[in-house]
DNA sequence: ATTATCTATAGATCTATAGATAATGC
DNA sequence: ATTATCTATAGATCTATAGATAATGC
């Protein structure tokens, strides 16, 4: 009679720590921190909900460990694409390269990784638009560290641009992504079949396109 | 001895109803729909919680409510704001002109009406990111014929550009603007202070600033 | 012996409704 | 007589924890 295979606890307790992450991820990132209750999430992940607890502490333990497991990465790849495309043209910075830099590599991570890096991305834009104190002792200045190497290759492109035209740039930027990161279907609907909320690339290219010409100096009205 | 004077019912329930519904706006726009009970509106409102149920049906029902107050008057405003600016230049029409005469109605009813009016704006920002299927049988097709008349005004700006182009654009100018109806306080954290996520004039001139440059071509990476 | 997982449940909500009471309607 | 408001509560969650059991650690 064949035996299970003795499973080290460091590896049960992985496996059990990655699936309540995963179902987590999809969860909040579907309905919201409080569209969600443990118990789905428990569910989801085939752990019990006592599990959750145990591994997370709380339900806000939980939110934030999802938050923290991707977030470096996304974080250095962003500030590494931005180096590597400085080091390559030198002065001649462009906004566009700049924000091809800047967006390219969430796009790639969320194209090859699949629905959970996907989900991820989703989540974080749904919460860079959630109003201040919405949401429990969630830190997301975990990506300021990007942000602030994005907007000093923005002043490069655009020496002549106030800084706070460059932070409002930004900003309307991650609006921009946001609205896009989360696949409401509403311009699929809108446009009639014209256009594809799943289509991640069209998606990267048509927003550098728009925001590279942006950056005007502001019109009197 | 005075006594108190009678209020005819269609008084006392025209006022219930708007307490209740300028409760639960405040409240759903700064805490989304799950995030927020019934007797957390009740309270704020100075009413019983049986009367939400009373009046609205169900927190479905009364979410609903709130939407659907406002939204005709958004949409005819916009919908007057561009056949004015068209009927005024005529032919010349800009991505500049379009995108002002599209925003300028929600922007001006925020500024003169109050809490409330931004409240509400929020809380459609909000919504416009939310994963399909996240909330309950939310109709935000109410919005739809102003957006078909932004992009035949776009159209006649820049004849050139698909009309996918065209829907994108319109996507993206509307994740933007979602991001600054939220306030989030984010950009004046970033920024040390040069942004102010309150200042909704600078706000309206830098978004049109921003767009009015973009619907570029598409550059071949 | 320690760590991972399961069982059972406390205590606090939350939505919704039935039924009573207090106004206004006519 | 009808409508608005209040009282009381059912029934279903939901988060969290205490304590038992089943693995692995060494």
């Amino acid at each position: 009679m064949a035996r299970a295979p003795r499973r080290r606890n460091s590896e049960r307790r992985e496996e059990s720590e990655a699936r309540i992450l995963d179902a987590a991820e999809q969860l909040f990132a579907a309905h919201g921190f409080n569209g969600v209750s443990i118990k789905d999430i428990a569910v989801a992940a085939e752990v019990d909900t006592s599990l959750v607890h145990y591994y997370f502490g709380s339900k806000a333990g939980l939110f934030t460990a999802v938050l923290a497991r991707r977030a470096p990465g996304i974080n250095q790849a962003r500030i590494k694409s931005m180096e590597d495309y400085e080091a390559a043209v030198g002065e001649a910075v462009t906004v566009a390269g700049a924000v091809r830099a800047y967006l390219e590599p969430a796009f790639a991570i969320a194209i090859a990784g699949g629905e959970g890096e996907h989900a991820y991305m989703s989540l974080v834009a749904q919460i860079s638009v959630t109003p201040a104190g919405g949401l429990p002792g969630v830190d997301l200045t975990a990506f300021d560290p990007a942000i602030e190497v994005f907007i000093d290759l923005l002043r490069s492109a655009r020496p002549d641009a106030t800084r706070a035209d460059l932070y409002w740039f930004y900003q309307m930027l991650s609006g921009a992504i946001t609205q896009s990161w989360a696949r409401t279907g509403r311009i699929d609907r809108l446009s009639g079949g014209l256009c594809d909320s799943d289509d991640m690339e069209t998606i990267l290219e048509q927003t550098i396109a728009i925001f590279s010409g942006g950056l005007n100096p502001i019109a009197t009205p």
